[in-house]
Parts: C-alpha cells; structure tokens; sequence
RNA sequence: GCGCUCGUAGCUCAGUUGGAUAGAGUGUUUGGCUACGAACCAAAAGGUCAGGGGUUCGAAUCCCUUCGAGCGCACCA
C-alpha cells in the first residue's frame, strides 16, 4: 500500500471513531502552500449530513490529528479548510521506503481481465495522424492498467472487412484486369500484385471517391464485398494480397510507436462466428427483417432520444461494421471471458457503440457483470476546427509526421554523438517522446488542434524536456558512481525544494488512480512534467556532487535515483522510452 | 428535427465527484553557463472562465436560457 494510503486510512480510521460517517478522506496537496503541505475539505460534507458547523468538525478532527507524531503545523483556515505538514523525519522514512521499492508507491486496483480494443488500422490504407490517438492511448491504457495489476489482451482489430474492400477490389480489376483471380475460370494459381505498398495510399482514395460519385460503381463494391465475405476465390485471393501487402508497413509504424499487440486479428476473424451468432439471435427471437435488411431492435423504454436498430445482415446479404464487431464480442466471450472491453475510437463513433453494447446486453452475449466501455476520443482538428486535412484533401500519414519531427530532433543532438546510425536511433526516439507526449497531454475527450509545428516543439513541456532531464539524472548517478557512491545514506534534508520533490513523490498513487479511473494520461503527462520540473529546480538551486555536507549529498543522491526511477516508470507507461544520451 | 461534445491568458491546453487568491507551456520583456548536460533555471507582464439568470456558506465546475463552434443520427467504418 502506498505511504499516501496508508495515512489517508489512518485518519479516515480516525474519523470514523469520532461518529463520522467517511468512506475515505482525501488528503490532497494543498492549494494554499502557505498554509501547510497537504489539505483536508472533508469537514464541509460532514458538516453538510450532520447539520452542524463545518469548523466544529474540523476543529475535532485536528485536535485527534495532533497526537500523530507524523504531522506538524495543523490548522483551520477560513470556514473549515484543515491545513497540515508532514515532518522531515516522516520525510527521510518515506524516501527509505522509496528506495527500496518504487513501486511501494503504487496502490493496485481488484484484479480483472480486461480486452482493449485499439489501434484501428485499416489495412487498404497507410497509418495516418488519425491513427496516432487511439495507439497512444491504447497502449498507454494498457500499460497503466497492467501497472495496477490488471491482465489485459491488446487487440488492434484490422479494418479488413466492409465495404473498402470491395472498393480496392474493384478499382484494382478496373486497373488490372488481366490479373488470374479476375478470370471466370480462376482456380486459385498464384500471382504477384503488380503494385507496392506506397500505392495502396492512392488506390483506396481513388476508389473511394469514384463509389461516391458513382452509383453503379458504389453497387459493384458492395456486390464484391459481399462475395469476398461470402469466400468468393478471386476477389478473397486479391485482397488478402493486399492485406498483406500492407501489413509490415502498419506493423513497423506501431513498433516505431512502442506499440504492440497480443492479438493481430481482424474484422475478418469474427466472420467465424457470424453464422453461430446469427442463428443465436435467431432462437432468442430478437432478429427481424425490415427493408430486406435483417435488423435487431435495441430501444428501451426510458430513451428520450431516437435509438436507430442495429443492422446485422444488409439487404443484399453482407455483413457491416455492428455485425462484425457484435460477433467479436460473442468470439471474445467464448474465447477470453473477459470481466471488461474497451473500445478506443474517435468519439464520432459514439452512437455505433452504444447500438452494439445494447444489442449484446438485450441479447445476452455478454453477462450482466461484463462491463463494455467506448473509450471515445476527441479528433484532430486543423487551424479552422475541422477534422485535419492537408491541403491536398487527404490526411497526413504517419510516417510523414514522424519524419517531420525527426528532422527537427536530429538537428539538436549532441554533437558528441558522432556515430551515424547512433544519430538515427536517438533522433527518431526523441520524436517518438515529443509526438506521444504532446498527444496525451490534452484530456482523452478533448478536441486538440493538428498542427504538425506543435509536435516538432522541443522545449519547455514536452517530450524532450522529459527525456533530458531523466538522461541528466542517469548523467548525474554514474558520475557519483565513478566517485564511489552506490548505496546512498538518507539522513536529511534541506526542506526546501528537496522536500516538495517529496511531496510530490507522495502524490503519485493519487494520479495513477485517477487516470486509470478516467482512462486519461493527462494527469500522467502533467504529473511527470511537474516532477521533473521541480527536480530540475532543485538542481539548479544545488550543487549535488560537491556538496561538502556528505550527509546532505547521499540523501540528494538517492532521492535523484527515487525521481529517475519514477519518471522511467511513468515515461514507460506513456509507452515513451529513453536513449542513454542525446 | 433529435442527440452528443465543447467555448478558460495573444496561441495551445489543464483545472468540471462544487472549495481558499483560476494554473501550465509557448510567445513577449529581462536576468543566469570557468562547478554535476543551458533541449535548463529565475523573474515580469498577460483573465468579464462566451453572455444572462438561478441553486448555496462557497460556482470555471451543478440547473435554466441566449449566442457561437464541431460532430452523429439503419444497409460506410
């Protein structure tokens, strides 16, 4: 249990001696640092259930407080704030116990398995910026929630099914024609794609854009879907060549991303289920067919709203984004049994989760007790708050963005580090920090503006101040290493700014708490910067190798390799890792 | 029409289970490298929390309303 816990248990403990009724007090960092380190408001709600006056209260709750040996300078200000410190001795225990473990500062949640649904790529298209969300909130979520002890499946669900498909089908027969799998009488002979990855990033807008335009053309895609689905030779042949065609770009831009997955599946994978699922339905009675359409209905009696059916088989006998998705969830079951899934996507996506989650709730696909959560996201907006696009129309790719800061960071580098393919290795890890960290830095639901300059920011809260600030500890630790010093005596302090680097060490399970409560890094993002930035303070303020005070040097040393420890966990978590120099 | 999200410093964003004097980064102005890595540190200036009303000891946060922005509403994903 965290030291932080621990003490907010002792005094909510406290409080329930003295009559309240308190589920847990808070004990939060002060806004007032004047008044004391720490804060309790709880005295107002009390006051509130027992109709009596807040200060009464508070002055009860102090005077028990004050036979703690743990904490000094108790006091009420205003009409019940309760103000209090922590002394340095309780200090020096805490950064003991820090030193030990650093993971001592992490409280764990019940354990659960847990699915996260993430990542998205569509396999007839490049990864673009649209992408760049639901992979570094995914994978940070994941890491978070393995942190407190969850066990989580990764999936990145492949867009390998529906009606783009049938679009790059159709387009690559109207290019290539003579291709085997286009003749009548194809028999399953081999052949090569007479295109490379790069095109799939024209064929599919392509396509696209003549569907839309096109009525006859939007018709030929949806009738070769539906024989794709169906298992048609040729048309299933050509587009798994095109999956694989695409697959090792995605898979080396998610790795550059530090993004990885338990399971590569797809929307093709849960077709094994469909007729089972279908048939499922079926007996419970809940299907019918509207409009050739069969459908399921999924309104309830307490909506207010319009609540449009879920549409499991299309008119012309395809299957569609619900169905596929609702039979992964009926695989999923079977296969995982899972207490929770999450679903990371772009908040347009709201309506469509909840059409799914009702209709496997009505239908019992998935139990009372399993939580099914959409993880929605804000989008990408350009300067004129739209959804992001380039001048051209289209959206940049990914591997453009990161070229793009790439540049930027490689032209920083130290000049010490001579070595070619060194330079290539540090830049491109110094990208990756400033493109996820400036990411998740705005909070989950938020709409941010795209603009690529933002992400190529190097200084002040970003990535990169991150990253040079942890190599400049780890700088710091091996020259006292060189020195002589690898166990580090904690036997006091300064208490000036060594001290709030503590309390704010202290504050850490709170945030782990809460971002994982929210499924947001913010607080993550904001926590890291706010602790190396109070670190670097202190650096700044004190010479910690010639410190002629040796008592004062081995306590900063192992306090430096406290925050160093903290920030590669919390920078792992945000799927950020670090280069030993830049 | 119905619904969802939102409007906070010049810009980009925190803060929204109601708490004390609304915070950060950036930009602007200024100071700090012959000591552990200056992608750093320090300081100043910068606000009608979109407008109005309400709830209460207390509102950026909750409720109502006006204005403004983005998004979604059965056979795309």
């Amino acid at each position: 249990m965290s030291i932080l816990r621990n003490i907010e248990n002792d005094i909510t403990e406290m409080m329930c001696k003295l009559g309240y009724n308190i589920e847990k007090v808070n004990l939060q960092p002060s806004g007032r640092p004047e008044l004391g380190e720490f804060q309790i408001n709880d005295a107002f709600s009390l006051a509130k259930e027992n109709h009596c006056n807040p200060r009464e209260i508070a002055e009860k709750i102090v005077t028990e407080l004050e036979k703690d040996g743990r904490f000094h300078n108790l006091n009420i200000a205003g009409a019940g704030f309760i103000n209090l410190s922590l002394t340095e001795e309780f200090y020096l225990e805490a950064l003991k116990e820090l030193s030990k473990d650093i993971k001592s500062n992490i409280d764990m949640e019940p354990a659960k398995k847990i699915i996260i649904d993430y990542g998205g790529a569509n396999v007839a298209k490049i990864l673009h910026v649209g992408h760049l969300r639901s992979a570094n909130i995914g994978e940070a979520l994941k890491r978070l929630a393995r942190l407190l002890g969850m066990e989580v499946i990764g999936d990145v669900h492949l867009g390998d099914s529906g009606l783009q498909a049938g679009m790059v089908v159709s387009e690559m027969k109207e290019r290539y024609p003579e291709l085997p799998c286009f003749k009548e009488n194809y028999q399953g002979e081999d052949f090569s794609l007479p295109i490379t990855s790069d095109d799939l990033s024209v064929i599919y807008p392509t396509a696209s854009k003549k569907a839309k335009e096109n009525e006859e053309k939007m018709e030929e895609a949806r009738n070769i879907t539906y024989e794709i689905q169906k298992g048609h030779l040729g048309y299933s042949t050509i587009w798994n060549k095109v999956k694989e065609l695409s697959l090792p770009e995605i898979k080396r831009i998610y790795e550059e991303l530090n993004t990885s997955f338990d399971l590569w599946e797809g929307e093709l994978d849960s077709f094994l289920y469909i007729p089972d699922m279908l048939k499922y339905l079926e007996e419970k009675n809940l299907l019918e067919v509207s409009e050739g359409a069969t459908i399921m209905d999924i309104k309830e009696e307490t909506d207010k709203k319009e609540m449009p059916p879920i549409i499991l088989v299309t008119s012309n006998g395809a299957s569609v984004y619900a169905t596929t998705d609702l039979a992964t969830i009926y695989g999923r079951m079977k296969r995982f049994s899972p207490d929770e899934i999450w679903y990371l996507a772009d908040s347009r996506q709201d309506l469509h989760f909840e059409q799914v989650f009702r209709a496997s709730k009505k239908s019992k696909i998935t139990t009372e007790a399993t939580r099914l959560e959409f993880v929605g996201f804000g989008t990408m907006n350009g300067s004129d708050g739209k959804p992001f696009k380039t001048r051209d129309g289209g959206v940049m790719t990914l591997r453009d963005l990161i070229s793009l800061v790439n540049e930027e960071t490689r032209k920083r580098l130290n000049p010490m580090i001579t070595d070619e393919e060194e330079q290539k290795k540090i830049s491109k890890m110094i990208a990756i920090a400033a493109l996820k960290y400036a990411d998740l830095l705005p909070y989950r639901t938020t709409d941010y503006i795209f603009e690529p300059s933002k992400f190529a920011d190097l200084e002040g809260k970003t990535g990169p101040y991150l990253l040079y600030s942890t190599i400049r500890m780890n700088s710091l630790l091996k020259k006292a290493r060189n020195e002589g010093y690898n166990n580090y005596e904690i036997k006091k302090l300064k208490n000036e700014t060594d001290k709030e680097i503590l309390q704010t060490l202290l504050n850490m399970p709170r945030i782990l708490k809460k971002s994982y409560d929210v499924k947001s890094l913010n607080d993550i993002a904001e926590f890291l910067y706010k602790l190396t930035s109070t670190y670097n303070k202190f650096y700044s303020e004190n010479h910690i190798l010639t410190s002629k005070d040796e008592e004062l040097k081995t306590t900063w040393l192992a306090l430096t390799d406290v925050v160093y420890k903290t920030c590669l966990l919390l920078l792992d978590v945000l799927g950020i890792s670090v280069p030993e120099k830049m």
